[in-house]
DNA sequence: GTCCAATCTTGACCGTAGTCATGTTTGATA
DNA sequence: TATCAAACATGACTACGGTCAAGATTGGAC
């Protein structure tokens, strides 16, 4: 047996795991989050109450596994963006733009998404704080090789300002979409994103 | 009866409120809290249960309450730092690193306070939002006045920059600080706040 | 003083998140 | 094939946040 492979038990695990995990967006997208029962979802999912726990241990759980499918793909993402060897102001728009896209279809979801992540995300020794800022931090690193960005800029500290301002303009987007008094859109996400994202790169100062 | 006199049933209202709302952050500092439960304030504020709730309308909001202190101090002190007329860069890290400053102590508690704001920060039509952006607003205002700042910074966009920079060291020092296996503080709060908004003030790119 | 409507208080009640002791399934071992 | 411990499933149960209909207080009108 390859590592690979799994073994019966391992399967059904897997199995169950992604029934329930489908079961609960079904029903978030349908009724909304607050408005979904863990009965709700362990009765669609067709298992007991309790084997919810064994996968998830709380209901919230359900929408970290969610953002990590999210990670992954901007993982992927950074790495088509680094090979193309753009400019890095370009290279970071982009980078957080796509991120923020995957938000734009179904907002009210997205809403508890990433108030859910974002607790993750400035927890310092979450594994994907860690893995999201070695994104940006990459493609910091390909800017300064190129002189595009100061030398003595601390890449840390960069990644981090670019992360916060990418999770608040999205939080507010999110916020504000779904405010029942404002009714449409009130700004465009992704161009808004853009502006403060340059406003960063550039600086405020003369 | 003047305006700012209250009836002796607006009094009674307010000492009640005032009540709950001790009792409340006394055993949020005592036991944490989410091991205070409703009837712990109740019971320590002598009233019933539904009475907790004609004053705040769930345990959340005794939060809210509190960072509208905070907010007010920060206004008042904002007054201060515009009258005292220095550069723009120094009067908003000042500003941003007094307001750091309240919630240095007891960060335990300050962590729930702080993501029950950012919840408030980020929606837009919030008052406390709007009160918090004016007062960033307005000390850009005078730098660009005094030419610090660029002639065509959009000051709104800038000021939510700068905010969203805040709240994300805010939280991810205070995330930091309670997570259970690395003990102590990671960084020096109002240290690293001043050199990441720095960085905003100075801009990325060389 | 007496009435009344508005306002505030109360605690029994409800729905739901999350726990846990018990029962069931699994696959490795001999 | 029989045995067994570890892994997993189960649903009755608990504890808590939040609601609400009924009752108590208030202060103003007469």
């Amino acid at each position: 047996m390859t590592g690979l492979e799994l073994s019966r038990r391992e399967r059904k695990k897997e199995e169950t795991k992604e029934r329930i995990f489908r079961a609960a967006v079904k029903l978030f997208r349908d009724k909304g989050f607050e408005n979904t029962t863990i009965d709700d979802i362990t009765e669609r999912a067709d298992v007991a109450k309790g084997t919810f726990f064994n996968y998830f241990h709380k209901k919230e759980a359900v929408l970290g596994y969610l953002s990590a499918v999210r990670l992954a793909e901007a993982e992927e993402r950074a790495e088509e963006i680094l090979a193309a060897r753009r400019p890095a102001r370009e290279s970071l728009i982009e980078l957080l733009c796509d991120a923020a896209a995957g938000y734009e279809e179904d907002p009210e979801l997205s809403r508890f998404v990433v108030i859910e992540s974002m607790q993750r995300a400035f927890a310092p020794n979450e594994e994907v704080h860690h893995r999201w800022h070695n994104l940006l931090v990459r493609v910091l690193e390909q800017g300064r090789r190129n002189g595009e960005l100061r030398a003595d800029l601390d890449l840390q500290r960069a990644a981090f300002v670019l992360s916060t301002v990418y999770m608040g303009t999205l939080m507010m987007w999110l916020c504000g979409n779904n405010a029942p008094e404002c009714g449409g859109l009130q700004f465009d996400l992704r161009h808004e994103l853009r502006a403060r994202l340059s406003l960063v790169i550039d600086g405020l100062s003369v």
